[in-house]
DNA sequence: ACCTGAACACCGTTCAAGT
DNA sequence: ACCTGAACACCGTTCAAGT
């Protein structure tokens, strides 16, 4: 064994301002993404800084307001179409995407919101967006609220759901085990899931197609009223 | 202050048999549901039983095997409307409430479900329901499918928004905070959000109606297919 | 002002030991 | 077989101290 080596860098004193915000935001982000969020954690994120536990602290007053500063961020990087078009639709489809996208490609994100109450003011630009949109789709005020409530439900709804299908996926003989539990049930108890059994497997692998086909049935149910 | 009285419950060797599976999960959900996720610990749980910490470990492997056992039984406990009507809309309506009114009662088994994989035969009866019915009320096969995929993602995705909508709202002073941030943002950059803003207010009380309104125009976009 | 290590009160879980 | 306490390797955070 090397003895001259040090093993575990021995870390200097990091000089005076090595950290600010953005960077400690960063960060966590690339920790989140890469390791997921239960592997977020104070002392993971200090040395992903190369930096002591605790310097962190100097710029927030702990790991919830990390947490609330790192989802506001996100919320704020959803891409909005930039040209206004005469088709709301479309556009609104667009947000609702970019919204799905967001959550889709930053999964402990998702978690992180799903697990501290949303603070008020997330994501302005997307909610005003939206609204605008149901608006001149021809939707009155009250079902303009209420309509993006719902395309947020449902596109939250989506993008937990798929991630925790892909997280279970990706686990050793998943997909067997599932097939197999699926065709030992006993078919008189079940037997739609019986009979539907083969829609069910290959349903399996269009994750990406099956969220744009329920929104396209939601705004279609959202605009064909009075 | 009092010398003869033991302080704190010293609790003596619990006799041989007094845990077992069922126990521990109605403890847990009763924890849950009292206390919240981040109080579900197993220490506390030990102490709910009045027992030591490690006795659980003789009946489960950990904590994860609890928290799967817990999302299981909850989920099998979701009422299913009894008689088959000539409604297959207004009975698959009932399904879908009865699984949105399990999350909302239980708050944390659905964040309990957010932070972990969906094993597959979760609320097989429910699937299987909500198959049966999208089929007769005239979906093909491959449409019932995802129907079912797309019904279950806005409840989840509802039920999750309205949790954390709650927990909010009984934060002190969030209410009048929200409105004061709404009115203090530039009516330029977010002219519907300014304009909408008597509807958003007012939206935050109608939590519970909310969910249907949405869920109605997903049946009607379901449906008025060829 | 900003960064540090030691210490505190937690957590899930392993382990050897009691009955 | 079932329940126990001590111990281990974690966690977020407080605190007094360095520069």
């Amino acid at each position: 064994m090397s003895v001259s080596q040090p093993v575990r860098s021995p870390r200097r004193r990091a000089p005076r301002n090595t950290l600010n915000p953005d960077r400690i935001l960063d960060a966590a982000i690339a920790l989140l993404d890469r390791d997921g969020a239960e592997a977020f954690t104070m002392r993971a994120l200090a040395e992903q800084l190369g930096v002591g536990t605790m310097a962190v602290y100097s710029h927030f007053r702990g790991k919830d307001e990390i947490s609330d500063a790192v989802a506001q961020r996100l919320l704020d990087t959803i891409e909005l179409p930039h040209t206004e078009t005469d088709d709301p639709l479309g556009e609104l489809r667009e947000v609702c995407l970019g919204v799905y996208r967001l959550f889709t490609e930053h999964p402990s994100a998702l978690q992180l919101l799903a697990s501290r109450p949303l603070r008020g003011d997330d994501a302005m630009a997307v909610i005003d967006r939206m609204l605008a949109l149901l608006r001149r789709a021809g939707l009155s005020g009250g079902d303009a609220v209420r309509g993006h409530v719902m395309l947020m439900r449902y596109t939250v709804g989506s993008a937990l759901w798929s991630t925790q299908r892909d997280r279970a996926l990706c686990e050793e003989g998943v997909r067997e085990q599932a097939l197999a539990r699926l065709s030992a049930l006993p078919a008189d108890r079940y037997p739609s899931l019986i009979s539907l059994a083969p829609e069910l497997i290959c349903a399996q692998d269009d994750e990406g197609g099956r969220y744009e086909w329920g929104l396209d049935r939601i705004l279609r149910g959202l605009l064909s009223d009075g």
